[in-house]
DNA sequence: TGGTCTGGTCGATCTCGTCCACTTGTCGAG
DNA sequence: CTCGACAAGTGGACGAGATCGACCAGACCA
């Protein structure tokens, strides 16, 4: 992971489309030293996939909301964590620090939809209570940072 | 936005370097026509993007802490929100419908990095408190689903 | 000194992207 | 009913990109 895989990872970051020869032409290679970076990058794990970025309400799914969930004493954290993942709509879950372990980012196309979502997640057992937020307006999202610094491979 | 867009968008969503031959292929048409759709879909506004999703911890940022903010009553929303975009660790940015009105997802390499961050947060005229969780683990993240159902242009 | 390994270049070949002309189907106006 | 306009797709042609194998230079170590 040297200055050239940085520049790469941030460029496809940006562009997940940028073709090997563009990179190339980017970071002073030929393509196929590029592709070379790139697939290793890949099978490091560095770069883990490659998604086109959807407007959420273009879509129909125009309500997004966070949802965080205070477990029981009783909860058991594998089996919560499996159901929450068999739901479709759950976008985003974090495991957290504090009272609220779980927080969830979960998209839906109707008001009606999130009151049935709620009461899903509150279904769970394990699940003592969840609390759940409207977002008014995402103003940025997924915002790539550059890479910060050299880092051990 | 026909039933031959959604695949193609639950396609891009999932793999975004899926050429257009293969989303032909996939779709059973051609593959101007493909190339057709898709950039009328970034042209509409459906598409907005692609990106390479990158490990965050491979490549230094480690911590991933979300923060909520409390405004004060003399908060200039527009204010906060462009001293807010300004902060690069700041990757995702919702206003949000409660107490909290933004929450902040954001990612640094180091812990001393975070402290920073939530004083240079806690330090933007109109804020008055900040609530800082650290993410002990992310389950998952931006996990595609499938667009619902047809929906109007 | 010589062998090996890593990471790069070069060139050939095949696929893909992209442009353009043509076709088909739909729909409204005359 | 017919005509023209428009939207959406097809097919072919051509240039650019992807990909593979052969080869090369420098680092490292026995």
């Amino acid at each position: 992971m040297d200055e050239i895989d940085q520049t790469i990872v941030n460029l496809l970051r940006t562009d997940g489309r940028t073709s090997y020869a563009e990179l190339a032409r980017r970071v002073g290679l030929t393509a196929p030293s590029v592709q070379d970076r790139v697939t290793k990058l890949e099978k490091n794990g560095v770069i883990t996939g490659y998604k086109a970025v959807i407007d959420s309400e273009a879509i129909g799914l125009g309500i997004t909301a966070l949802i965080g969930i205070i477990p029981d004493n009783a909860a058991d954290h594998r089996d919560i964590c499996e159901r929450l993942r068999a739901i479709p709509q759950i976008e985003s879950c974090y495991f957290l620090a504090g009272v609220e372990c779980y927080q969830l980012k979960v998209r839906v196309p109707k008001m009606g939809d999130l009151e049935q979502l709620i009461h899903r997640v509150g279904a769970i057992p394990g699940v003592a209570q969840t609390r759940t937020t409207i977002t008014l307006s995402t103003k940025w999202e997924d915002r790539p940072q550059p890479v910060p610094f050299e880092q051990a491979d």
